[in-house]
DNA sequence: TCTGGGGTCCTAGGACCC
DNA sequence: TCTGGGGTCCTAGGACCC
């Protein structure tokens, strides 16, 4: 058996931990530059906020509403996302993440596992969980067990609707199971995207059980997919969808939109250099090594009347490095050239592909500067430190400081200009901005 | 005025190998 | 008249997920 523990609203119930005072009320959380709304709690889906709705139609559609509005603070839910993940660890035998706010777990045949002389059942075991992340962490979760991952993930969807579940949904009988899939709309199975679904519908499948009743031939014969096929053997009851071991990243890609535009060079080539050390970040975290540094460049698509601009090349490396020089150098050399004139630019990435594990690594016999490696790792090294013991971007390259001339033409250091107006505060991560208690 | 930021997998087709 | 049989690797594009 599977289970899913799926936290609800996740952005909004991290800003609710600090903010009780919100229960009730409806909320949002807005993408980076307070672009979109990209969370919302319960009361603001109920008002008829649309996920991914811009944040200015919000605000024109509901001019007099009294929504609490939140600039996203991803310091504060991966921070307390990770207290969810170490409790599911105690209380699971095998777990993965999947996505911040979601975790697998797997369960074991029954009478194999100690697990179940503390709990009498599943369903229970849930419920309890449940109430442990609510107590010790503050977040409001919702599970789903079932003999499949896909099946799961339709369980906590009706634990979420239904209070009558007590956050847990189990489905462990094929009475359960025909009757949930009956109940599911189609496009909302996990694996059926937008286009699968309205190709389904066309077909006159509705609902996840209408689906699950075709022949497997049929299901070949229609989408020649053996993704789709997948979705359908477990909706039937057989796991197929394979269990990611966590596997460590094979790109990893930090991108931002503008706040404004941005003509110049200069100020691009600041923020390519900072994109580059995030990635460079991440890569040495999961202790691998990239060969391939990219960069893409795009104007703004929603301004028609200005002349639009995308591009996009890569630069590949000898050796593999997860050096934050190295990896600013190359995407500065790959953004030179990507770089035309004239264009009002709206967005900027790195991406880094080719990648492999630190060690054993290949090293370039005929590089001068091989001797470079081992100063490179104790900078980096020194630099994460410094990073995560002080905060983000403590220390970072001169090429990362984002600099204007003043009026005797020398460089003045400024801060980046992400919008965030509605940020929260890091009570759990920033000596400054811990809750005194009266 | 204002429109996010990450990822994965699969398939078809082309280039190449023996 | 007749023109084999088996592979791998890479890329682009399309689908999906959060």
């Amino acid at each position: 058996m599977y289970g899913i523990i799926d936290c609800d609203n996740c952005y909004v119930s991290c800003e609710r931990v600090f903010r009780p005072d919100l229960n009730g009320k409806p909320v949002v959380v807005l993408s980076n530059n307070d672009g979109c709304v990209v969370a919302r709690s319960n009361e603001a889906k109920a008002l008829g906020i649309k996920a991914g709705m811009p944040y200015f139609k919000m605000m024109q559609q509901w001019p007099d509403k009294d929504i609490a509005v939140f600039s996203s603070n991803y310091e504060l839910y991966g921070e307390l996302t990770a207290r969810v993940v170490d409790i599911i660890r105690q209380e699971a035998p095998s777990y993965f993440r999947y996505s911040i706010d979601e975790c697998f777990v797997y369960f074991p045949p029954l009478n194999d596992s100690s697990l179940f002389t503390l709990h009498s059942s599943l369903s229970e075991w849930g419920e309890n969980l449940h109430k442990k992340i609510k107590k010790w962490v503050g977040m409001p979760v919702s599970i789903g067990i079932g003999p499949t991952k896909t099946l799961a993930k339709m369980a906590s969807h009706f634990a979420k609707k239904y209070p009558g579940y007590h956050h847990c949904c189990l489905i462990d009988s094929e009475e359960k199971r025909l009757k949930a899939l009956k109940l599911y709309p189609i496009e909302e199975v996990w694996g059926i995207g937008r286009r699968y679904a309205a190709r389904l519908q066309a077909l006159g499948v509705k609902t996840a059980y209408d689906f699950a009743q075709h022949h497997e031939t049929w299901v070949r014969n229609t989408f020649n997919n053996i993704v789709i096929l997948r979705t359908w053997k477990e909706l039937n009851g057989i796991d197929a969808v394979p269990n990611e071991e966590m596997a460590k990243k094979k790109s990893i890609c930090t991108s931002r939109s503008f706040s404004g535009m941005i003509t110049e060079l200069d100020t691009l080539r600041t923020n390519v250099a900072n994109y580059a050390a995030r990635c460079a970040e991440k890569l040495r975290r999961q202790d691998t090594v990239a060969s391939i540094v990219s960069v893409f460049l795009n104007t703004n698509f929603f301004r028609e009347d200005l002349p639009q601009y995308w591009n996009f090349q890569e630069k590949r490396l000898t050796v593999g490095t997860n050096s934050t020089i190295d990896i600013v150098k190359a995407a500065t050399e790959v953004l030179h050239e990507i770089y035309v004139p004239g264009y009002h630019y709206k967005k900027a990435g790195v991406i880094v592909m080719g990648i492999s594990p630190t060690s054993p690594q290949q090293l370039d016999l005929f590089d001068y500067n091989a001797k470079d490696y081992d100063k490179k790792k104790r900078l980096d090294k020194a630099m994460d430190r410094i990073n995560k013991i002080n905060g983000s971007e403590t220390i970072v390259l001169g090429s990362q400081q984002y600099t204007q001339k003043d009026g005797k033409g020398r460089a003045e250091v400024f801060a980046n200009a992400i919008k965030h107006d509605h940020r929260s505060k890091n009570p759990t991560t920033r000596w400054s901005d811990i809750i005194k208690l009266k």
